[in-house]
Order: C-alpha cells, then structure tokens, then sequence
DNA sequence: GTCACGACGTAC
DNA sequence: GACGTACGTCGTGACA
C-alpha cells in the first residue's frame, strides 16, 4: 500500500519549541522548533517510508470557528516571537525536502487534513497518515485507510492509531470524538462543552447514544425514563437539556471541516521527486544542525559526495525532419504548452530579431523582434528548455523572478564536456559532428536541429559518465552565471581617473629617460626594436633566452639578469609594467562601464579544458594584485554606499586535492594539523625543524609545491626557484621520498592517462588526452604534464561551481532585500556585495557553505576578508563550524 | 583597412 | 626544450 502523511505543522513545531530547550543557529537565530521538527520529520520518513507527503499549517487570521464563537482559544497565550519566527525556517525545510505546504486563510491545519483526508481515504492502494502532536484528528480516523502517528511524552515515543486503536483508547468510533468534546467539552480550545459534564459521563452517553443528536432525541421523547436502565441520571439530564445549544454548538467546533474546496494534488506530493538534498544540506549548515546531516545523508539514500552514477533520461524521439514547419505567430500565448521546448534566438545587430520555439522538433514557432519580456516569459514557461547557449537567454530573466527548479538542456555544453579542448562548439559545427549535417544559413530551422541533437548528446553524456557534471553541476551553473553577469560590479571611475593622469605622467617621464639612455627614441612595446637597442646599440652581455623566432628574449625575467649592466634595463621594466597596466586595465575598463556604473564581465562556461570558468570584456580573473599600482587598480571595484564587498577564497585549495587524490600521508597530516604547507614542505625537504626553515627555504618550497600541479621537471624548476640544476634535482628527489603519495600519484596518472586516453576529476569530469600516446617526445610530455593537472585543477573547478550553486540556492531563499549579492568567481575566490551590517553573518554561513561543499580527507578551510573595495579588505576571523 | 600570430604580462 | 589554465594588448607581416 502506498503511504501519504500530511502533516499537522502547526501542532509539531508547538509541540517542538516547548519540548526543547532553546537552540541558535551560528547567526544566534532561534532553531529549536526547526530542529525539533525537522527531527520528526526524519524520524517519521525512516520509521513510515512514505511515498507522498503534504504539510499543512494554520494561518493566521480568524476561521469560521473565532467568526462564530468569540471564546474560541482566545485564553490562549500568545505563543512567544521566538517561535513565530522560526515557521518561515520550517517553510524552507520542507520546500528542500520537496515537500508541498498547503494553507487557506479560514482553515485551520485539521481542516485542510480533514478535507484531503476525506478524498483520499477511499482512493485503493493508499494509505493517509496524520502526523500530528495533538489528538483532535483521532476523528479522521478511518479503518486502517486513515490512521494517525503521533508523539508521546516529548519528542521520541510515537504511536499510530487506526480505528481498533481509537476504539480501545477511548471506547468509541472516531467519527464520535466530536460528540465527545461537545459533551465534555475541551479546555485546551475553549470549547465550552456541557457544563457538569466530564469526561466519564460523556465518555458513557456516547458509547450508549452514540451521536449528540441521537442522544438528545432519546432524551427528547416522552416516554424517556431517567434512571440506571437508560444510563441517564435525572441531574445529568437536566444538564444536557438546560444546555443543549451549547452541546451542539461545541460539537460544530470541535468537528473538523471536511469538505473545503482544497483540491488533493497527487503529483505535488511526490516528495522525492523534488528534494533537494544539497539545499536540506545548506540549510542545515546555516542553522547550524550538523548532528541531522549525516542522518538525512543515510536516510535519503545519498551520501554528501556521491556522484551518483546519474543518468540523463529523455525522450529522444528524432522529429521527422523532412516536414519541418515554419509557424509565425505574433503572440507568445499562441505557442503550445508542453513539458519541453527548444528555442533558439537570431540575432541581429541590434539584438534579438526572431525567436523561434519547439516542442516537437516538427513545427517551429517564431516571433518577430521579441521583446526582452517575451524571451523571458518563453524561458519560464517551460520546464525543461533545450537550447544552445542558454546563458544568452537567460539573462533576459530579472533575479525576482527566476523560476526555481527547472532543467536546462544546454547543446554548446554538453559538447564541451564531451570534448573539452575543441574550442569550436558552434551549433553548425555540433551538428556536423554529431549529426553529419550542414545547417542552412537560414537559422529559422534551428530550434528542430537543437531538438534533434538532444538525445544523441545525452546518450554520449551518459556513456561518457558526464550526466552527472551535466545535471548537478553545469546545467544549475548556468542561472546563476546569467545572474552574476547581469548584476555586474560597481566601478569607481573617477578613481580609473586619477590611476590614468599618474601612469600617464610616469609613463612620459620613463620614455624621456629611456629615450636618453638609448640615444635614440624608439618604440619600447616593440621587442624587436627593443632587442636592437639593448643587445645590439648598447651591447649588452648578459646571457638571455631566445624566443621562438630566435631572436634574444626581452621577456622580464630576462631582463631582470641585466639589471646591474645599465640603468636603461630597470627603466624598461618600469615602463613595461606602467604601460601595461595603462593599456590592459586602465584605458579599456571605464569604457566597459554600462549606464548602471557598473562592469558586467562575460563568463564562457566552455572556454577551459580543465573546467575552470574563463572571463573576458573585460577578463575580471586577470586584475593585478601583486604590484603597488595593481592593487591600485584593484580598488577601483567598488561596493556601492553601505554595502561592502565580501571576499571568500579557498586557503590552498589545489595543493588539499593533491593531499587527497594522491592520499599521500605527509601531507594529509600537514593540512589536517593545520600547519603551513609550504614551510612543513621545506622542514621535510631540508630535513629541519619547522623552526629552522628560513624564509628562503619556505620560498623554494612553496614553488616546488606549485611546479607539482603543473607537472614541472628539474630544470623547470631550477629556473623557476633560482637554484642550479644539480640543487633543483636533490631537491626534487627528496621531495619525493618525502612526499611518496605525490610521487605514487604522477605515476599512476600518467599510466592511467596512457592506457585510457583520458584522465578524469574527482567528480568525473574528462579529459581526452589525444597526444598521451605521441612518438613526438615533446606531444607526449606535454599531455603527461596535463594529465597529472586536469584532476587537480578541474576537481578545484568542480567544488568552486557547486559552491556556487550551494550558494545560489541559499541566496534564493533569504529575503531579497538584504540578499548578498554574488558578483565574481576568481577560480578559487568568490566576491559579493553585501549590506555592511549583514558582513559577518555572510562571511560565516557562505564560508561554511564552501567549505561543507564536498567532504575529502583534509578540511577545506575558506578565508574571508571584506571592505569598501576590492584592494582594501580586512580579515574576517575565522568562526567554528 | 582586416586578420593571424607571436611575444609579453596579468591572474589562479 | 624546459610549468598547468586562461584573456588582452601590441607589433608585425600577410592579405585586401
């Protein structure tokens, strides 16, 4: 049989709030009555199993009962605000568990039960449970179709009674339980009852008269005799017939309304097809409930990190595509309704001049020069929407009023995720790859060539074991990048300004000097010209690298060994570093700057190999941090009056996946003792007390600790850490007798790379290594090189974007007025915009959201420093989980 | 004039 | 030759 329990809120987060003693969330919110009740909630699901639920709540405002009867529960005590303010947290919980809450002004919760109740207590095959905390709805009880599951004493004991138990507890039918309370009366509700009477007598006259009316109709007759035979004593009677009015009265309000107009929503109550375990995960790391996690885990049948080998489940039936229709329509209410749809828009010079929409791959739909309204309206209407580049689309759709769960078939994507290094995922070229078809250049007959390429990609992503990054992790991803790139960041241009009049001035000043030195004025950006100057004109000695074309190398880090040859050689690099800010940041960025003051970057979800996000116009991944004038630049990001901008960042994190993935013991125990990675690296290396490590040696370290990620060999390294080759491979070497995890890992990674083709991420996420294999030693090292990087880098990759959608959906959920704001993905940082007030409370929940997003065997441990700008941020401290 | 490419430099 | 992932600017040479 299957089992649907609605459940009576109101009465379970009472009963929770006096049953436990005060608890706060890590905000110093009161969460008693969310724990409480989420508590019963996991108790009931593990102990019932049940296939649907529906959770009901009183609302407030009068019911037919206040409206009739003055008294009603007016003596009772106001419940305190601690526990009002906790049901909109119970609301939240139960919208990630999927499950539905029905109200109605006018009803209380037994009503609404009382109501569904009645429509599914004959439905076969089904079985409603009441989950409640107080009796009342003992009379909704029915055989064993209707039962109800309540708590005793405290939170822990629980009962189910059907009708035998009904009947044994109290001696009566449920349906009598209103007769009952109309006799007896209940104080509890105020209900008046029959003054004198109590529970004993009631109890008795019901069992013998059985309704209020029967009794009152035995009673009524004339030749109705008091006494022992009838059971009604002479005082008794007079006290029902004196107060008749008041018996009928109190049974109408103890009776609960059966037959509202509140429809029983089969579909709605499906629960799981509609949890969300990472939102119940986020909402439990924000109240602060980490005891329920590993619970909800076990009992949803999901642990945190399981990808779970997900599979992408479509109807894939290819359209019959010789009689593709074209449809104008001038109206988008003329298109069909539809689970699905796949839409395309053409773009003009001016912006979007058609839109054209299907949904089912024979007859397209188009609309002329649709308006932003209408390609927002098309994006919500259907639930799964299949498109190319949806981003585009979905910027169109304001914050307000971004539909909640919906799924999005991305075709540019899912090509990327099947081969992430193509660079190419036009639709004309995905088409012909996976259809073998050229496209017209008429894009009107595109939207059916997107339907048509669905399930085929699908199929490829559930061989390739994609469809879980697909759905869990990209797709998701997608909103919340459209969301980013159209709140934008605010920039100070007046401060862009000020940057540009002093790098212009020292610029001027640096050329005359070089100009000077040289003898001659020439074009410093010219490396060519430069080179002649330098090598040529002035004769310089020093021993650089040479380029590709042959010629000396101007780079920096060549010119830093000439540095003590001629004074020209620092003015250079001056220069060099001026101008490039100027050039690169300053004279682009203001005019980037929309009507809103602020810059709106663009996010290419397939612009890396790895996973990672990439930026351009303007690239905001790429803003100096390192030099004095950088930082500089770097404060021209603003957060607009009484907001600061928050900044999180993952301490470490690729050198924690590499602890991970490789397992390696040494430094597993460095990340979980806490310690600086770099300076125990040198300790281990150098064979030294933490202590004695210098700050030379921690340097030296810290590069190799890097050079490991890349994949960098001995003489890589020397350059790198300034050192001779001989001291970069004794260095190297005992590094990975030190470190023999790491070492194991490039081993095996290289091997696996090799007989695979491909290496993945922790979370499956491949990489095709084509040149593995190559007799060209130089192909064959370099895709080595990626391989022992693609896990770590992309695995990084992987956390920071469901991250990202842990947060989005934590954002979602709060109020939009004082919403954080989440502005820019730094591959290992996130930055929002935050009312000042509300910084350390962000700063700790979404640092907490971060670091709880995926458990590996180091912490992941996120730092967070906040301020008016993004160059002068304090340290937020770290607070406890 | 536009385009492609290499050199260079910024970030993680 | 030599260290992974990006994007933007500039100079240069090839093309129209």
């Amino acid at each position: 049989m299957k089992k649907l329990v609605l459940i009576d809120s109101n009465a379970l987060v009472h009963r929770a709030f006096h049953a436990l003693p005060p608890l706060s969330s890590p905000s110093g919110k009161p969460t008693n009555a969310v724990y409480g009740f989420t508590s019963v909630l996991l108790k009931m699901i593990s102990d019932l199993k049940p296939d649907s639920i529906i959770a009901t709540f009183d609302l407030a405002g009068p019911t037919f009962r206040h409206e009739e009867y003055e008294a009603y529960k007016a003596h009772r005590v106001k419940a305190p605000d601690e526990l009002y303010e906790q049901i909109p947290n119970v609301k939240r919980m139960l919208a990630a568990f999927g499950i539905p809450v029905v109200e109605q002004p006018g009803l209380e919760a037994d009503d609404i039960i009382g109501t569904i109740s009645a429509q599914t207590q004959d439905i076969p095959g089904l079985q409603t449970i009441i989950v409640t905390g107080d009796l009342d709805t003992l009379q909704l009880v029915h055989g064993n179709k209707v039962v109800v599951f309540t708590l005793r004493k405290g939170m822990s004991d629980t009962v189910i009674y059907d009708e035998d138990a009904v009947r044994e507890r109290y001696g009566i039918a449920p349906s009598r339980v209103p007769d009952l309370k109309g006799l007896k009366g209940d104080p509890s509700d105020n209900i008046p009852g029959v003054k004198g009477i109590g529970e004993k007598t009631a109890m008795s006259l019901v069992q013998a008269f059985g309704s209020i009316e029967q009794l009152y109709q035995e009673l009524e007759k004339p030749e109705f005799i008091p006494g022992k035979q009838s059971g009604v004593s002479v005082s008794v009677r007079a006290k029902l017939l004196e107060h008749k009015d008041m018996a009928l009265f109190s049974k109408k309000l103890a009776t609960i309304v059966r037959d509202a107009s509140i429809p029983y929503d089969a579909d709605a109550a499906m629960w799981r097809d509609h949890t969300d375990l990472r939102a119940i995960e986020t909402l439990c790391m924000e109240f602060g409930f980490s005891s329920l996690l590993k619970r909800i885990s076990t009992l949803l049948n999901a642990a945190p990190n399981a990808a779970a080998p997900q599979q992408l489940d479509l109807d894939a039936s290819p359209a019959t595509t010789s009689e593709i229709v074209t449809v104008a329509i001038s109206d988008i209410q003329q298109l069909p309704k539809g689970d699905a749809a796949a839409l395309h828009v053409i773009t003009a010079e001016q912006g979007p001049a058609r839109m054209c929409v299907t949904t089912d791959g024979t007859t397209t739909y188009e609309i002329e020069s649709p308006s932003s309204d209408d390609i927002a309206a098309v994006c919500t209407m259907y639930p799964t929407l299949i498109g190319h580049s949806l981003k585009p689309l979905l910027k169109h759709i304001s914050d307000e009023s971004k539909p909640a769960a919906h799924t999005y078939l991305d075709i540019e994507l899912a090509a990327w995720l099947i081969n992430p290094e193509q660079r190419d995922y036009s639709l004309p070229r995905i088409a012909y790859d996976i259809l073998g078809r050229t496209l017209p250049d008429d894009q009107r007959s595109w939207a059916a060539i997107i339907w048509e390429l669905r399930g085929p990609l699908a199929e490829q992503l559930n061989t390739l074991g994609l469809a879980s990054i697909f759905t869990s992790i990209e797709a998701p991803l997608i909103p919340i990048l459209a969301a980013m790139e159209r709140t934008g960041v605010l920039v100070d241009t007046t401060h862009i300004d000020d940057l540009m009049a002093t790098a212009s001035t020292e610029i001027a000043k640096l050329e005359e000097q070089i100009y000077h030195h040289a003898g001659t004025s020439f074009n410093i950006n010219s490396p060519s010209q430069l080179g002649d100057i330098l090598f040529t004109k002035l004769g310089l000695q020093g021993r650089v690298r040479r380029t590709g074309g042959g010629a000396p190398s101007t780079a920096a880090a060549e010119l830093e060994k000439l540095r003590d040859e001629h004074p020209i050689v620092d003015l250079v690099l001056q220069y060099r570093e001026l101008n490039k800010l100027k050039t690169t940041y300053i004279e682009p960025f203001p005019t980037l700057v929309g009507a809103d003051g602020r810059i709106h970057t663009t996010y290419n979800q397939t612009g890396t190999a790895t996973g990672r996000l990439s930026s351009s116009e303007p690239n905001l991944q790429n803003i100096p941090t390192r030099t004095e004038l950088g930082s500089r630049f770097r404060a021209a990001f603003i957060a607009p009056p009484d907001k600061n901008l928050l900044s999180l960042d993952y301490s470490q994190l690729e050198l924690r996946l590499i602890a991970h993935i490789a397992q390696d013991q040494t430094m597993l125990e460095a990340f979980r003792n806490g310690e600086d990675i770099h300076t125990r690296t040198a300790s281990e290396v150098f064979g030294l007390a933490p202590a004695q490590v210098t700050k030379d040696m921690r340097r030296q370290a810290k590069v190799l600790n890097f050079g490991i990620i890349y994949g960098m060999g001995s003489v890589g390294f020397a350059r790198a850490a300034g050192i001779d080759r001989t001291a970069a491979k004794r260095f190297i070497e005992e590094y990975f007798a030190r470190f023999s995890g790491i070492a194991r890992y490039i081993e095996r990674t290289k091997e696996e790379a090799f007989s695979r083709g491909f290496v993945t991420t922790l979370l499956g996420r491949r990489r095709p290594l084509p040149d593995i294999a190559s007799r060209i030693p130089q192909l064959a090292a370099q895709a080595e090189r990626m391989a022992i990087n693609h896990p770590i880098q992309g695995t990084g990759a992987d956390l920071v974007k469901l991250a990202m959608i842990a947060i989005g959906r934590y954002l979602a959920s709060l109020p939009h007025a004082h919403r954080p704001l989440m502005l820019l993905q730094v591959h290992d940082e996130l930055v929002f915009e935050v009312p000042t007030d509300g910084i350390p409370e962000a700063a700790a929940t979404l640092a907490r959201i971060m670091e709880q997003v995926y458990t590996l065997d180091v912490p992941l441990i996120v730092d967070a420093k906040a301020g008016p700008n993004w160059s002068d941020m304090q340290p937020i401290p770290h607070t406890a989980p």
